[in-house]
DNA sequence: GTGGCCCCTATCCGTCCGGGTAGGGAAGGA
DNA sequence: TCCTTCCCTACCCGGACGGATAGGGGCCAC
């Protein structure tokens, strides 16, 4: 199969597909290169930083796929991602995160990435993940995906009504009565009788317990 | 050099060393699991969770040293490695984690850990250190204990006074002024005082803000 | 000593917040 | 149909908060 493909494409230069590993974690670089080259088709490059990942795509490299880490120096969360996107030698980037959530996963693959990799997958389900992408695909583990819409994220927010969650967002923001209640279009007397009965529901006896309490839970 | 030792320790049961590895990441595990095995002087148990490394040393398994995550489900930041700690069989406890501070790695290695494993190490020296922790020894990589010592923390803390910082600490805990100024023992006026210029100081409007502020930059 | 910084206390004022109570309208299940 | 639930609005009140202003005392550097 893979031999049918590299055959097709003995045109071109090299029939190695090359990646970018962009990770300020040392082990998991070590481990992606290892099994990667030990694949016999793939040739790795790894940089520690965003800022050297986006100096090597503007030197003209080219990659087949480029892996950026959610959480590494000058990535700036999903920052990073989008000025890689925007270069013009990068086709195709993936995310590598050990702690976003699903919600992070989603904004990247709706923006276009080649896939999202959480570093609770295998070494073998990950070398698997860099193959099917450098070869065009999209790709995130659906187990992943799945998870947190079947039980959707946490059993506090079970409990508050759909506008008792917006007004808790809001709570989150650091926002007042009144701008809440600009931004949702309401009176105030109503957004505090939401922000009163999330209180008792949730256990807080102020807003900033709320925010902090919604926060912990991993809420927005 | 192996084997000699191998011949030095012939009277115990098993001259290898077992080592407890509990994180949610496959791949970490994966990886240390073949590093280590490779070594053919360890033997190594997985499980992704601190619930199932619990229930392994609760049912009496010996292990020379137990890794376990910062992040990983059931282990609530540094409850889990108290808990470990404090259980019959569990001789010796490290923490590893991806994201933690030196802050958190100090706690841990003055509460008696075994050692603190940020995995920006590299696979090498992470075999390196496990195997250095399982033969008795404590562990924390020198440039990594170093490296925020210099920054200090965070560069909002450099610009608030200590007391402010105690303030900010009661914010963030969602207390009222009053309330603060009991912990504090000092009158109210001056909690407000305090809240007032610390708000300008760290750009915020009011105190939910302040609190969601001094959480995300990683202060309490 | 003088000036500067930090910490403490204090008062005033206008606003916001937290809690209680009361009621209307829309939607859905018994 | 009635009943429940959710969402909306409204009023009250006491207390907390946010902001400004005005001091005094301790400590250190110049």
């Amino acid at each position: 199969m893979i031999a049918q493909q590299a055959a097709q494409v003995v045109t071109r230069s090299a029939n190695v597909l090359r990646v970018l590993i962009a990770d300020d974690h040392d082990l998991l670089r070590d481990t992606l290169q290892i099994f990667l080259e030990g694949e016999g088709t793939f040739e790795t490059v790894c940089v520690a930083s965003y800022s050297e990942a986006e100096a090597l795509v503007k030197a003209g490299e080219q990659f087949d796929l480029v892996l950026l880490d959610y959480s590494m120096p000058g990535m700036n969360a999903l920052e990073g991602f989008h000025k890689m996107r925007a270069l013009e030698g990068s086709h195709r980037v993936a995310i590598i995160s050990g702690t976003a959530s699903r919600d992070v996963a989603e904004q990247v693959l709706e923006a276009g990435a080649a896939g999202f990799l959480p570093k609770t997958l295998s070494a073998k389900s990950l070398v698997n993940a860099v193959r099917f992408m450098a070869m065009g695909e999209q790709y995130a583990p659906l187990d992943f995906m799945r998870q947190e819409e079947a039980a959707p994220s946490h059993p506090m927010a079970e409990r508050l009504s759909p506008r008792e969650l917006e007004v808790l967002e809001g709570l989150t923001q650091g926002k007042s009565n009144k701008e809440i209640a600009r931004d949702l279009d309401i009176r105030e007397p109503t957004v505090k009788l939401h922000v009163k009965t999330l209180y008792r529901k949730i256990g807080a006896s102020n807003r900033t317990q709320a925010a902090l309490l919604a926060k912990e839970a991993g809420l927005f």
